[in-house]
DNA sequence: AACTATTTATAAGA
DNA sequence: TTCTTATAAATAGTT
């Protein structure tokens, strides 16, 4: 337009680039502004330059918001709709998701069993007879670690009233306070000796029993076939 | 600008300021679109004209939303956002939800016990066994409604065997093919008489067996306060 | 909508 | 960045 013709193109060189990108922003919005005085328009403009900085020019006597706001309502267009309809839609799928948790942790407590297939219910009640067995078994360990540490502590007070008696020189006086040996502790409180062990092995052989009713309930199945 | 300089005022004949507008705007959307090119920019310019027809001028490359909300991060103008962070919020609350429902899963299945205590635990192991006896009598109940319709199924068919029977006079020529009394037909497909009743019984009972490790328990914990 | 005299915008250089 | 200025582009008023 001045001094030489040019190419409607982008400009290469970067510093050329950013000033007539200065220069000719400021032209667009002068032009913007007369329009808006001399048309009684409402004109706004933003841009957006190659290094990301916003500029923008609005008429006075209006707002960006009210521009958004009548932009959307004369081109019929709800800009936020696409975004706004997905994540009602994911809502709606992580609701679903949930309500199958809840249902299936109610059908592991007992509940809604009728709507459940028979292969299903086999499956179910083999699935929460492990985890109850598990359970005990997890349950059991806890119960040892802390018959463990209950032990060492007491075998440490042992010795500390152990100590305490030979410094005072009373040992041996009065049998009915002397010292606790293991298995007495034990049967003092109810627990019978090597009660914990053994009621592990029990329990890890006792998930092939309900298994039993596999080979029968198969049999029904054919059963229902013959009609 | 051309045969003559013109004062930038709103121009008060109308036809005259229409077709002004028309051109003008033209003239800024070439603008536009010439800096779009040589500068790399994006441009969107929004108008109404004072007989409130709106034209718009974006940049390609850009959506209208996309200028949006970039705007309103640039500007830090919240529009929609309230709304938006509502639901994100939900979003975000049913995920956690949902992870809490799939760790309740996987402990009832005997996962990620670890982390529970051991009141919890016990409260687990309850729960998980008393639902194994509920599913258990669920299923003998619906193995019990399955031989029922197979009785009846079998002995529809014994009468129309008896009718054909009779209708070919050939009634009590031999034997070996003759009618199934009920038990016999049991027996034979390796059901004992009356096990179906019985064993719901006995099931029934069993609730009552693992509660005796509670008072055990319960005195453990009393161990753990000693120290 | 086309024309054109004139104003305005601006590319290149300082 | 800003100023300068030759020149391209835009456009007011006319047809």
């Amino acid at each position: 337009m001045a001094r030489g013709k040019i190419q409607i193109k982008k400009i290469e060189n970067s510093t050329n680039r950013q000033v007539t990108y200065s220069k000719r922003r400021n032209g667009l919005f002068k032009k913007a502004s007369e329009l808006t005085v001399l048309c009684d328009a409402k004109v706004s403009i933003i841009m957006v330059s190659c290094t990301d900085k916003l500029h923008e020019y609005i008429s006075p006597s209006i707002t960006t918001k009210q521009f958004f706001d009548q932009y959307q309502k004369a081109a019929g267009i709800d800009l936020w709709n696409s975004h706004y309809e997905k994540m009602q839609e994911e809502l709606r799928q992580l609701k679903e998701v949930n309500k199958n948790l809840r249902r299936q942790i109610r059908q592991r407590l007992g509940d809604c069993l009728e709507h459940l297939g028979f292969e299903e219910l086999l499956d179910l009640e083999k699935e929460s007879q492990e985890a109850v067995y598990i359970i005990r078994e997890r349950k059991l360990k806890v119960i040892g670690n802390k018959l463990e540490t209950s032990k060492k502590k007491v075998r440490s007070a042992q010795d500390v009233y152990k100590k305490l008696m030979h410094e005072f020189g009373i040992r041996g006086e009065d049998p009915q306070y002397g010292m606790i040996e293991d298995g007495e502790y034990e049967a003092m409180y109810g627990y019978p000796p090597q009660m914990t062990t053994p009621r592990i092995l029990t329990l890890r052989l006792q998930p092939n029993h309900p298994n039993n009713l596999h080979a029968t309930t198969s049999d029904l199945t054919t059963y229902a076939l013959l009609g």
